[in-house]
DNA sequence: CTTATGATTAGA
DNA sequence: CTAATCATAAGA
């Protein structure tokens, strides 16, 4: 009986429960991630959606990834065992939702950038008590994710198999494609690899 | 302690 | 294009 299983009356799908399906390079699991779905347990109710876009962060040698620097309190959790959640703040407003990858504790994460939500609310727009239209239902930039999940620095290290936060199962869009990932312009030679995976034809689910 | 900067976003 | 806005890490 998958996690997903004891909540009831939803349409989320069984759970990835298996470590060793994170325990992997970032680069694989970035790609996978997209069509897989992110769920979240939260104590204002269930928040469940459809990867449409992640970025992979490869180990120390990627100067775009936050372990390039070492290891550090910020970043601890990268360096950690797979398949737990990696959140950070950036920019003084934006918190970012990450996978952690391996393989073993080699520090690599894939970021999510974007989720459509097909199941309960946007945590975001609940607190605002507006509610989501159709269109409103993307939530498009890795600071809009974290947001619409509800997920903070408080959930930072959580454990993806058996923790409030966790994957489900999903089938893997028929065209994805790759592209530079977005805001990593410093990085030199990494800057310009083609590691943002998004699915085709949704041209808005980031703003650039 | 001070300082620079960023895996961003909204808005002009 | 720029402002907003502050945690983080490095340096003094």
């Amino acid at each position: 009986m998958s996690a997903a299983a004891t909540t009831a009356g939803t349409r989320v799908g069984p759970a990835i429960v298996d470590r060793s399906w994170f325990d992997r390079p970032s680069l694989e699991v970035a790609q996978e991630l997209v069509g897989k779905r992110l769920v979240h347990a939260s104590a204002e109710g269930i928040v469940a959606g459809r990867i449409v876009e992640t970025e992979a962060y490869a180990g120390p040698e990627d100067r775009a990834a936050h372990s390039s620097r070492g290891k550090t309190p910020r970043n601890a959790v990268m360096f950690g065992p797979p398949g737990h959640l990696y959140v950070y703040f950036v920019y003084g407003m934006h918190n970012c939702v990450n996978v952690v990858c391996g393989p073993g504790n080699k520090p690599e994460a894939v970021l999510i950038r974007a989720v459509t939500i097909d199941e309960g609310e946007d945590l975001a727009r609940t607190r605002r008590r507006v509610s989501a239209s159709v269109t409103d239902r993307l939530a498009a930039g890795p600071g809009n994710v974290a947001a619409a999940f509800g997920i903070d620095r408080s959930l930072n290290g959580a454990d993806l198999l058996g923790g409030p936060v966790y994957l489900g199962d999903g089938s893997r869009p028929p065209r994805v494609v790759a592209r530079p990932r977005i805001g990593v312009a410093y990085a030199g030679e990494w800057a310009g690899l083609p590691w943002r995976f998004l699915v085709a034809d949704d041209s808005h689910v980031s703003r650039r």
